[in-house]
DNA sequence: AATTCGTGGTA
DNA sequence: TTACCAAGAAT
């Protein structure tokens, strides 16, 4: 007969210890607290996750100023929320908020559910996204599992297993259903994250000042700096593209992405296919005839200007990106199909482009000077 | 189940 | 400079 152990989570003195910590020294007066409004919670949710508070406080305010309620956000148009969204990033997050908008309104009639299994069905909305929403939105006693509880978990109880490993993640959500407080869920939550955030932080976390020290494994055995457990790192690839800065009138070519792929559903710079790319900054001599029959579809080219490679680095891989500037002699034929727009050059500090290619067309337009190395 | 999704801060 | 990763979800 297999004997299978019997897992014993529960310990009464961990919630009380983090209540009592939380009510003390934790945060209160984020844009986000003291407030049961679920539109304003739900919101805050959705943009921390995988994202720092300081990242997201100018973005939060922003976003509320353009869309101040619910209904707003429902009404309005997909790109003005991509628009808001434009240097955040994870851009799906910004597609499912506005789809969870509008089902929330044709569903539940502009209000949240405030059952967690029923939030976790709502597009953007995962098993650790719909605790927190109904914990601060209604007081409802559910579990959460972010970055913040995976470390404090591993360290006070001394997980010495990959968090990001599916039979441990497994196990720190048993753990942390059987941790869950009796009453006080929102203070409970909260100092989860606070703690997370403030004192067992990554690197040279503040122990001497932390409620759970006399139980930490990890502080009682000199272990913090061991956990948890890294993630195994592998070799991050290398892509190489070329983007065309074709400028005319003072309006510039921009392409709609498609709705999945790296920065999906954004506006950006139209991309020569296939490779070119010479390595780094180098010249190479194919780019001319590639270039002109690339632009061939938009107009007579003039000019060209290989202007200075940028390097973006992503999670899981880095992309160098080689831009052109192109100018026409005239303008010609289809933009509208395939996406393509020409964007105003004054409003692109307001368009949903990625981060590097907002810069850099920031950079373009305002100082001419950046381009180098005249052709033709 | 392991990957794929951004960006900016930190050491 | 490089590596790591933060209030995770979707596929």
């Amino acid at each position: 007969m297999k004997v299978v152990a019997v897992e014993n989570f529960e310990d009464p003195g961990f919630s009380a210890d983090l209540i009592g910590w939380q009510q003390v020294h934790g945060r209160h007066a984020l844009p986000w607290q003291n407030t049961r409004d679920a539109y304003l919670i739900w919101l805050s949710e959705i943009m921390l996750q995988q994202t720092q508070v300081s990242a997201v406080l100018g973005y939060y305010a922003r976003f509320l100023e353009r869309f101040p309620t619910l209904r707003d956000l429902a009404a309005a148009p997909v790109e003005d929320v991509m628009a808001q969204w434009s240097g955040l990033g994870y851009y799906t997050r910004a597609r499912n908020l506005h789809k969870c908008a509008q089902r929330v309104v044709a569903e539940y009639d502009g209000v949240f559910p405030s059952d967690p299994v029923l939030l976790a069905e709502l597009p953007g909305i995962g098993r650790s996204t719909a605790a927190a929403i109904a914990a601060f939105s209604s007081g409802r006693r559910a579990a959460i599992m972010d970055g913040n509880v995976k470390r404090v978990f591993a360290r006070v109880f001394g997980i010495d297993t990959y968090p990001g490993e599916k039979k441990t993640e497994e196990a720190m959500w048993r753990r942390a259903e059987a941790l869950l407080p009796e009453s006080g869920i929102e203070s409970y939550t909260q100092g989860l994250m606070d703690m997370g955030a403030t004192l067992c932080t990554r690197s040279s976390p503040s122990c001497e000042r932390c409620p759970m020290q006399l139980r930490c494994v990890a502080f009682k055995t000199g272990r913090t700096k061991d956990l948890p457990v890294r993630k195994p790192k592998k070799a991050t690839p290398e892509k190489h593209t070329v983007m065309l800065a074709i400028v005319d009138g003072g309006q510039v070519l921009l392409q709609q992405r498609p709705p999945t792929g790296i920065w999906g559903g954004l506006l950006s710079l139209p991309e020569l296919d296939g490779h070119i790319a010479a390595e780094d900054d180098e010249v190479a001599d194919a780019d001319h005839d590639a270039l002109t029959l690339a632009v061939s579809r938009f107009g007579e080219m003039e000019s060209y200007d290989r202007l200075s490679t940028v390097t973006h680095v992503f999670t899981h891989y880095k992309l160098h990106i080689a831009p052109y500037q192109v100018t026409l002699a005239r303008r010609q034929g289809m933009a509208a199909e395939a996406g393509y727009v020409w964007y105003d050059a004054g409003k692109l500090a307001d368009a949903a482009l990625p981060a590097p290619v907002k810069k850099l067309l920031l950079e373009l337009l305002g100082d001419r000077r950046e381009a180098q190395q005249r052709m033709f």
